[in-house]
DNA sequence: TTGCCTGCAAATCCTTTGCATACTG
DNA sequence: CAGTATGCAAAGGATTTGCAGGCAA
C-alpha cells in the first residue's frame, strides 16, 4: 500500500537526520511528500509553487528547497537531471534505475531502463580502468504526440 | 591531410554564414581553428583564453565566444555536454558520435562509442513512437589515474 | 552604405550564502 | 537552552542582452 511505503521512506529520511545532526521540519517533510506524492521530476521553483499552493499556510522559501534538494540528493534519496540550459529537475530515486526520454518539443520525459545497456557500460567501465558511480543516458527527440501534432499540421485538417 | 579538412571546415562554416546573413569575423574563425587543431572540451571561458593566448592582438570578449558558440551549435559544427553545475564544455562535431566517460574527480574526459548500445537506443525509441534525434551518454566515475593516486594515499608512500 | 558584429558593462537566470530570528530536540 | 533551520535579501557564477562604435559585404 502507497501510505505504508510513504512511511517507510519518512522513517529512513528521519533515521539519516538524526544521524546527521540535522532537523526534522514541516518544510523537510513537504518536500519529501510532494516528491513522492506526485512521482514526476521538479525543477526546484516548482516544488516550491506546488508546496505553496497545497499548504498556503506553510511558509517556504527557495532557499530551503535548494537546501533540502541538496541533502536527499546526498544521501540518494532523490536523483536529479540536468538538460539544456533549463536547470535541474529532481524526482524520488525510490524507483529503480532508469534513463529517460526527453521530447524536445514538449518537455515531457518518459522513463526506461535496459538491462542490456548497463552491462555493456561495465564493459567499457572496465576496458578503461574507469569505475563508474554513475550514468546518464537521456534519448532527446520528438515524443509520440508530438510527432502526432506535426504530421496533422502537415496533413492540414481544415 | 589535415589542413584540407580544415579547409572543407571553414568552407563549410562560410556557406553557413551566408547563408544566414551572418558575417565571416576573425574572431568567428579563431573560435572555429582552435577548437579544430585541439580537437578536446573546452568551456567557453578555455577557449576565450586559448585565443588571447595565441592571438594577443585580437580582441575577444566572452560574449562573442557565447554568441559564436550558439551559433556553431544550431548548425552542428559543434556539440556540447554539460555536467554537475560547472557549466557546458563544446567541442568540434566532426568526428563520429561518441559518449563520455567524465572523471568526477580530476574532470578528464574519455571518448567511446559502441554500436550495441545505439542499436539498442532505437529499439526502445521504436517502442515508445519517439523520433530520437540525438543522445547523451555520460558514466560519470573515477579515471585510472585517480584510482591509483586514491590507492597510494592509502597505503600512505612515505 | 547597410546592417550585422564586437567589446564592454549591465542584466538575467539559477543557486548559494549571510544574517537575524524561529524552532527542534 | 544549544544548535539548527528558516526566510529574506544579497552574493555568486554562468550566460545573455543592450548599446555605441567598428567592420564585412
Amino acid at each position: 500500500m502507497s501510505s505504508k511505503n510513504y512511511e517507510q521512506l519518512l522513517v529512513k529520511f528521519k533515521e539519516i537526520l538524526k544521524n546527521q545532526n540535522l532537523k526534522y521540519t514541516a518544510q523537510r517533510e513537504m518536500i519529501l511528500k510532494t516528491l513522492y506524492k506526485n512521482k514526476k521530476h521538479f525543477t526546484p521553483e516548482e516544488l516550491q509553487d506546488n508546496i505553496k499552493h497545497n499548504y498556503p499556510k506553510l511558509n517556504i522559501g527557495i532557499a530551503t528547497v535548494y537546501r533540502t534538494l541538496n541533502i536527499l540528493e546526498k544521501f540518494k534519496i532523490v536523483t536529479s537531471i540536468s538538460f539544456g540550459q533549463s536547470g535541474k529537475k529532481y524526482e524520488l530515486a525510490i524507483k529503480p534505475h532508469h534513463d529517460h526520454l526527453i521530447c524536445d518539443m514538449c518537455g515531457s520525459i518518459i522513463e526506461f531502463e535496459d538491462k542490456d545497456i548497463e552491462k555493456k557500460q561495465d564493459e567499457i567501465a572496465t576496458k578503461y580502468g574507469f569505475l563508474i558511480t554513475s550514468h546518464i543516458l537521456q534519448l532527446h527527440g520528438i515524443c509520440k504526440k508530438c510527432r502526432n501534432k506535426l504530421k496533422e499540421k502537415k496533413i492540414g485538417i481544415k
